[in-house]
DNA sequence: AATGATTATCGTATATTTGCGATGAACGAT
DNA sequence: ATCGTTCATCGCAAATATACGATAATCATT
């Protein structure tokens, strides 16, 4: 029983924000495409994807709030990239669940 | 562009599912407390959450849907454990995204 | 100062998720 | 036949997610 004082693991909350961020297909593409490509910008990215740039950029903000992205404004444009060091820290809290 | 006849990608489209199976703690704990347990029922598994059984019921429901657990009934009770083949497939999918 | 290019944010609509208590279904035991 | 146990489902409320068009913000260029 003990409901009162129940918390979840630190882990498990971290991996389950992990997931959350991966559990749309256009962000799971998002990610494919930054670590392929190194140096590409929001537009490169709304033409890769079938839906309204507004919505991207949702996508985007959703992924860098996880810490899975990072961006790097050079106006009027901005670049993206993979956050290496959070990336790694997720694939290895994926791997240790498994 | 071409937004016409945009696809996700099959692999994304299953990891994306995978991902939001394991997208609350709570679903979580209970994947980890089954890969432990070799015979747990609902029961055992509702004294393990801070949530109500028909919460845990609709969680369970959730996994189950996923493809990630198996439910055997022995009335009165159901007895849960993991799906290994797609435990398997999920762990792949994840391993080769990352 | 006005324009153009690029991206984020706002407002809105709709759908999905999460949680709960109450109810229902299944079945063994009394 | 009734009761007790176990679990799923229903109905509801609140919160979150998803998508869009329109608008705002930024800054270099004209």
């Amino acid at each position: 029983m003990e409901k009162e004082g129940f918390k979840y693991q630190e882990d498990h909350l971290k991996l389950a924000r992990f997931a959350k961020a991966l559990s749309h297909p256009a962000r799971l593409h998002i990610l494919k495409f930054l670590s392929c490509c190194d140096r590409c910008y929001t537009g490169n990215i709304v033409d890769e994807l079938p839906i309204a740039q507004s919505s991207v950029s949702q996508h985007l903000k959703e992924l860098k709030e996880a810490g899975l992205i990072q961006g790097t404004i050079e106006t009027p444009k901005v670049y993206y990239c993979i956050d290496k060091e959070n990336w790694k820290l997720a694939k290895e809290l994926f791997k240790e669940f498994f």
